[in-house]
RNA sequence: GGCGACAUAGCCAAGUGGUAAGGCAGAGGUCUGCAAAACCUUUAUUCCCCAGUUCAAAUCUGGGUGUCGCCUCCA
């Protein structure tokens, strides 16, 4: 597989350091509200990235944090009237939700900054100890010009970086460059915690060098997030992890681009904001994930009205498909003909697209594409009735690729047909045959309305749910 | 000022040297009592513009135009 590095600017074959097991650390939410679309679409491609590698025999351990520490969340627990931690557990309850909705399955650990201060603190401790670190007035910040390769992942030029920078002179540094790696406390209701340095709380790129160390080791092998994070949150943690540990990093860095609302940039003041919890109240949220990736993670997408409708329709099309052969598995007999042998074959080279795709650096445009070809194929093998030995492999083909993209995995059928919806049907097909065409449009019309579709195929009725 | 990305049909979108994937929407047809779904056919002589390299360029080089992002919390 081919994976585009950040740090490398290029496009380069993966190789994890255990050629079985693959460490990827992205960076997670800050709890203080809902997340959005904008957050949406890491966690989205990263799980497929991960999904991805599983499916190829790989082990993969997913970690992803949750900051629950942050000056956003003291001020909404200032604005509730609650605690921090009344705030971020509460948000992080919501993320596990509407991760659900997106079929993003839950990291192997959700490591919380609140959780690991002892070790972020030593964290801080061993920078200081190392000449890394210096502490003023009770905060710790990063000696940034001691870290000879500072601005390797972002490409900045350090002197460039100081003549244009706009940063407010913190007095107390020694440096405009240097970050905070541990904040004093300012106000008595502000959440801290003891240190060597009096009562504070952690900066926020800290956090994500101390739990990658934690969970993952030195040196991991991807290192994942928006590209909003590679300047500077990902160049401060590559300062302070390898300043503190001696080894690289991340030996691949990956970074997704941006989601436009109506070809502008997503922002409050726009009042274009939308968390992944408004958009669930009009789409579900496979639509949404669809949508993510019906382009390269490495291409800026919009998010319009219009363009969800396209992706929903999209959609519909493989559920279709898989609803066919869910129908025609029930009903259709026996094993497989010669025909359908070589049919199913000749599936192959789908499988064989589809993994050329995803091996060029996770391009789920292409996979997609693939996946809607199979599709074709399926549908034209199956239009006059399929042995339901061939519906079976074909629907396990479909859902090869489903399961790595993550789509097609709401299945509520089975919901079992009652009596009274059976009766309903019967009397259909018996107007029907009585050539009684206004009864049987009018029970259509009334199960239509319950969200169930009709379709009458050559093989009898088959029974749609939304 | 520094760093970077993008420009392909009505819309979305793959494609990085060999003659334009796929999807949505639209049109015609097959099937159907009518539908729905499905299937078939159809929709870019052309990939922002100009010049160059090459037997060959959407793909490489140079220039231009346009859009956007980062450099400050940010996915």
């Amino acid at each position: 597989m081919k994976i585009y590095n950040t740090l490398t600017r290029k496009k380069e074959e993966f190789k994890p350091m255990d050629p079985e097991n693959v460490k990827i650390y992205v960076c997670g939410p800050t709890v203080y509200n809902f997340f959005h679309i904008g957050n949406a679409r890491p966690f989205v491609v990263f799980d497929t990235l991960r999904k991805y590698l599983i499916y190829r025999g790989y082990g993969v351990k997913f970690v992803q944090n949750f900051t629950d520490v942050d000056d956003k969340i003291i001020n909404k627990a200032r604005e509730e009237g609650i605690s921090a931690g009344e705030v971020s557990e509460k948000y992080i309850a919501e993320y596990y939700k509407d991760a659900a909705a997106l079929n993003v399955r839950k990291a192997d650990v959700h490591p919380q900054v609140t959780q690991n201060m002892q070790e972020i603190i030593d964290f801080v401790s061993g920078l200081i100890e190392k000449g890394y670190a210096y502490e003023v007035d009770g905060d710790v910040y990063y000696r940034t010009r001691n870290f000879k390769e500072y601005g390797k992942l972002s490409k900045k030029n350090i002197d460039d970086l100081k003549a244009g920078a706009r940063i407010e002179v913190g007095d107390k540094k020694e440096d405009p460059l240097d970050f905070a790696l541990w904040k004093a406390r300012k106000q008595d209701d502000e959440i801290a915690w003891e240190s060597p340095w009096g009562m504070g709380r952690p900066g926020w790129h800290i956090e994500c060098s101390t739990m990658s160390k934690k969970y993952l080791g030195d040196t991991i092998d991807i290192h994942a997030g928006g590209m909003d994070l590679i300047f500077p949150h990902h160049e401060n943690e590559i300062a302070q992890s390898e300043a503190e540990n001696g080894v690289q990093f991340a030996n691949y860095w990956m970074h997704n681009e941006y989601i436009t609302i109506n070809d502008e940039k997503m922002s409050k003041s726009k009042g274009n904001f939308f968390t992944v919890r408004d958009i669930l109240k009009h789409y579900d949220g496979e639509v949404m994930r669809f949508f993510l990736l019906s382009g390269h993670y490495r291409n800026p997408i919009n998010f319009s009205d219009a363009l969800m409708e396209q992706a929903k329709n999209g959609l519909a099309r493989l559920e279709n498909a898989r609803e066919n052969l869910k129908y025609l598995i029930k009903n259709g007999q026996g094993s497989m003909t010669e025909t359908e042998k070589a049919q199913l074959e000749g599936f192959n080279k789908y499988r064989e697209k589809f993994i050329a795709a995803m091996d060029d650096d996770l391009n789920t445009a292409d996979a997609v594409s693939a996946v809607f070809e199979l599709v074709t194929a399926i549908n034209t093998a199956v239009k006059d009735g399929a042995s339901g030995e061939f519906a079976e492999a074909a629907l396990k083909t479909l859902m090869e690729f489903a399961d790595v993209l993550g789509i097609l995995q709401k299945d509520d059928e089975d919901e079992g047909i009652d009596s009274e919806l059976q009766a309903l049907i019967d009397e259909r097909q018996a107007a029907r045959k009585a050539k009684n065409f206004a009864r049987a449009d009018e029970i259509r019309d009334m199960l239509a309305a319950k969200g169930i579709t009709l379709k009458d195929t050559p093989q009898g009725v088959q029974i749609i749910r939304q």
